[in-house]
DNA sequence: CTCTAGCTTCTCATATGATGGGACGCGGGT
DNA sequence: ACCCGCGTCCCATCATATGAGAAGCTAGAG
């Protein structure tokens, strides 16, 4: 936040202030008082108060009982204009819930924005310990299953421009570091299918993506399915994959892209 | 939007700007190119310009493909950060998924929001035509039966605080338009342990919500069910009433709020 | 009960930073 | 070819946000 702009970027100081308020106030666990925003900011008492007010006028944050403040239900409102477009979202829940009980793991469907994923919904089976991702967060795309699947089958300029892009942060010891490594492994994907995350973006974390095609037969999302290392073992991959094709093919149909079609078709089993 | 600010308000020009872009976007069912964002804001394409990049820098909106502008992911984002302390939501949804099959209803789960009710969750039975609702969207507590939930089981005080600030807006016909109506609707909704909203808010619509209440027994929200006058008619209320009460007892209990307790409880066969 | 500490709220003169007029360039339609 | 609408960019002007500081609150300690 803090850091210097990129180059020529436009710059609207205010607002840049205001979305560090409601960032900070979207990290905190816990409501903060005024002190503590203003503190944490660098802002003067006088601006962040001032900030908070027209803030809280437009509902975007609210004051708890004790007079601190946290994000407002406002956002949930715009947050939700905001998906709305992809109502691939509603009609793809059905498909991830029976998938999640064919398979016993967490499933995630994510979209893909710059140069990372966005997890847009995510199902838990009853029993998991529950997985720390959270709907609308977001991950580089990089070192997640989904990621991978969807730039594997987008067109190779567009790939490659996203590749460019990449900052190839090192989660785990073997996140993927370069735009070499990655390709080679985009290959992999492409052939085999499906993409797999083995603990690239956490340990003990495996997840398997495959991504889900619009009517041109290009990725406009991605369904993965993660668990832990002990469970996903490397045997029950094509399993799961054969599950994650199905299930995407569900999800395309209910889109209506086209429900003949033959390419990223089903069966694995190398 | 551009309506005279209340009073001593605090104002920061450039955020009441980019917060009414973001609500032109929100509306708009398609997305919108700086020339006509301009245009109906009533600024200059300059402004407008600088704003959306900055905005777009924060991924509050995005472009497509043709370079319009459209509500960014980041909200969303914001938006799930904003309920999770409301967790809430996770945890009524099984309850609400099974009172929506057994009712064949559309179900709500709403929040009190100072004198509107907003709508964190929907689930709709699987056949039934769409209903208009929209999560994150937000009612005048009046002609809601979710907002009459919460505001009977309110401590009297806040109660009437909250109505105080009510500006009783006519929706239909039918619109309770005084305080005084109101409160007598209160009573009613009391006595019979659940709150129906007889086309208050649209025609044809009927609804039927009971609060969840909390460990205090305060109601922190309401279950509704809603459906066309035809089918949800006089006679059916109490037995969906039962049902709303059987899952508002369910929710509280996955809350943690006290699984024995009386009171807003069972039965109901007037 | 009073005093103090830490917090929030408010006011106002100042200069910083947003503003919008306008120029430019692109693309699509006639 | 030309025009028109649209997006991008630059820069001098002044309206706007800014922050020092004073005044209010509240709670807890003495």
């Amino acid at each position: 936040m803090r850091d210097a702009l990129p180059q020529g970027t436009y710059k609207v100081q205010a607002l840049d202030r205001a979305f560090a308020v409601l960032d900070l106030l979207g990290e905190s666990e816990t409501p903060l008082g005024l002190a503590q925003v203003a503190a944490s900011l660098q802002l003067h008492k006088s601006t962040a108060h001032r900030f908070l007010m027209v803030l809280e006028r437009h509902r975007m944050v609210e004051r708890t009982a004790n007079g601190k403040f946290r994000l407002g239900l406002r956002l949930f409102d715009f947050g939700n204009r905001a998906i709305e477009q992809y109502d691939l979202r509603d009609r793809a829940q059905p498909h991830l819930r029976r998938l999640v009980t064919e398979t016993e793991e967490t499933a995630h469907l994510a979209l893909l924005e710059a140069a990372r994923v966005i997890y847009i919904d995510k199902i838990e089976p009853t029993r998991s310990v529950r997985m720390i991702t959270r709907i609308g967060a977001s991950n580089p795309v990089h070192c997640t299953s989904v990621g991978k699947a969807i730039l594997a089958f987008l067109p190779p300029e567009r790939a490659a421009d996203i590749i460019r892009r990449i900052r190839f942060e090192r989660m785990t010891s073997r996140t993927i570091a370069t735009a070499e490594a990655l390709r080679v492994e985009l290959d992999k994907t492409r052939r085999r299918g499906y993409a797999v995350d083995d603990e690239e973006l956490e340990e003990g974390l495996r997840c398997i993506a495959v991504p889900v095609l619009d009517a041109q037969r290009l990725p406009v999302a991605a369904v993965s399915v993660s668990g832990p290392s002990f469970r996903v073992t490397a045997q029950k991959l094509p399993a799961i994959a054969n599950h994650l094709l199905q299930c995407v093919r569900g999800i395309s149909v209910d889109m209506g892209y086209v429900p003949s079609g033959r390419a990223a078709r089903t069966v694995v089993n190398a």
